[in-house]
Order: C-alpha cells, then structure tokens, then sequence
DNA sequence: CTAGCATACATCGTATCACGAGGTATCATA
DNA sequence: TATGATACCTCGTGATACGATGTATGCTAG
C-alpha cells in the first residue's frame, strides 16, 4: 500500500494493536505483519510520537536476560481510536464512491 | 476528516468524480460536497498534478460567456484506480482491524 | 451604479509523516 | 567466528493537503 494511504492511519493502528494487551517493538511488528508490512524505522518513529502525544506510556521489563521495553494504550489513547472512528467514516464514503459500492 | 487520512486517496477520488463524465473544477467540489469537503486549493492542485501525470486531459469550452476548463480522464487515469482498488484492500483490512471488525 | 455573492481558476509556502539508510546491541546456532 | 534473529533507535528525504492570497467575471439587490 503505497505509503500517502498510510498516513493517517498507522498510528491508530499501532495503538490498536496494544489496546488490550501491552506489547513490544518487535512484536508489534510481528503481530501485524499479516495486515500490513511495519518497517522498524516507522514502527519506533510512531512509538515516539505516541508517547510525545501521551496517548501511550512505556515501561521496561527483563526478559530472558533482555531488556524490553513495553507499549501500554493510554485513555488519550484510546480516545485516539474513537475519533478515528469518527473521521474514517467519511474516509469510507470516498472509498466506497471511488470503488463505486453504493454508501 | 483529518488531512493525513486524505492523502493518497483524493487524487483517486478526483478521477473517480470525472471518470463517468467530463467535469470542470468548480462543478467537480459542488458534486463531491456530500462525500468530503474539497477546497479550491487543494482541487487545482490535485488536478495539475493529475495533468502531469497524463492521468487527465483538459480542454476548455465556453459557456454562457465563459470559458471552463473541462478535465477528461485518461486510460492511464482508470489504470490509477484500478490499482487503487488493490492497494486499497490492505487500507481496509487495517481499517477493519481498528475498529474491530472481523476480516 | 455599486456592493456583495456566486462562479471559476490558480500558486506559494508551510506542516506533517512514511520510511530507507544506517546505526548499536546481544543471544543462538552452525 | 560468522550469520541470523531479536530488539531498539535517529536522520534526512520526498510527497501531498490546504490556508492564504490572488485574479477575473456575471448576477442580483439596493
């Protein structure tokens, strides 16, 4: 997907990815990788971002001798993923007209 | 609907408005008003850019005593949203996934 | 006749964000 | 010891929406 269609849309997306389970880097990646291809340069870009927005928090926990440091949704967040909702209803209207399914 | 989601996927939405039949740039923001709100700065740049791309011809007619400038979509125009159409179900599946939807 | 609105077209400069390139670090495996 | 997997990270570049601003003309109401 070229990558204009994914502005907009990869951040609600990461912060969907953590919203019931906090997670990782690298495991981010991984887990949506069925979705959508997530270079590391545009998943940590994002992380930073969300945290900079406090819409995320981020701790570090030991794990077989490694650091990790985990990803937790915050309530502005998940408020995040609410307006999203709000604003891809239009989003999918144009979708729908371009591909032209009736709304 | 915020200005990243947009990206990539107005210039689609420009062809899609004239794809059916020619239109010129004032009518082409009244007949996409209901979908999405598109300003006159945004419309003519979208359409030069479609321009340069060979995506769109142009012509210009009079009407009532004044000329308007008729953009015609190209065959490379409808190739654009044919490959829109597959690089858009990857948005879909990333949109569905937010808002929790199955796939 | 004039002001305001609708119609019609257009460009510049700014802000935003995806991601390639490149980097550090460490463990497991052959 | 080399390679791949795991894990995290930043800089600089390229693409595009759109506010601001501009020109132009016809219609309508006062």
């Amino acid at each position: 997907m070229e990558s204009q269609l994914r502005r907009g849309i990869l951040d609600v997306c990461v912060l969907a990815a953590i919203k019931n389970e906090d997670s990782y880097g690298y495991k981010i990646i991984k887990d949506l990788k069925p979705l959508s291809t997530l270079s590391e340069s545009t998943l940590y870009t994002i992380l930073k971002r969300l945290e900079e927005g406090e819409m995320i928090t981020t701790y570090t926990r030991e794990y077989e001798g490694r650091q990790r440091k985990y990803y937790h949704i915050s309530s502005l967040g998940r408020e995040r993923i609410e307006q999203f909702k709000e604003d891809s209803k239009e989003l999918i209207n144009v979708y729908k007209f371009i591909v032209g399914e009736s709304l």
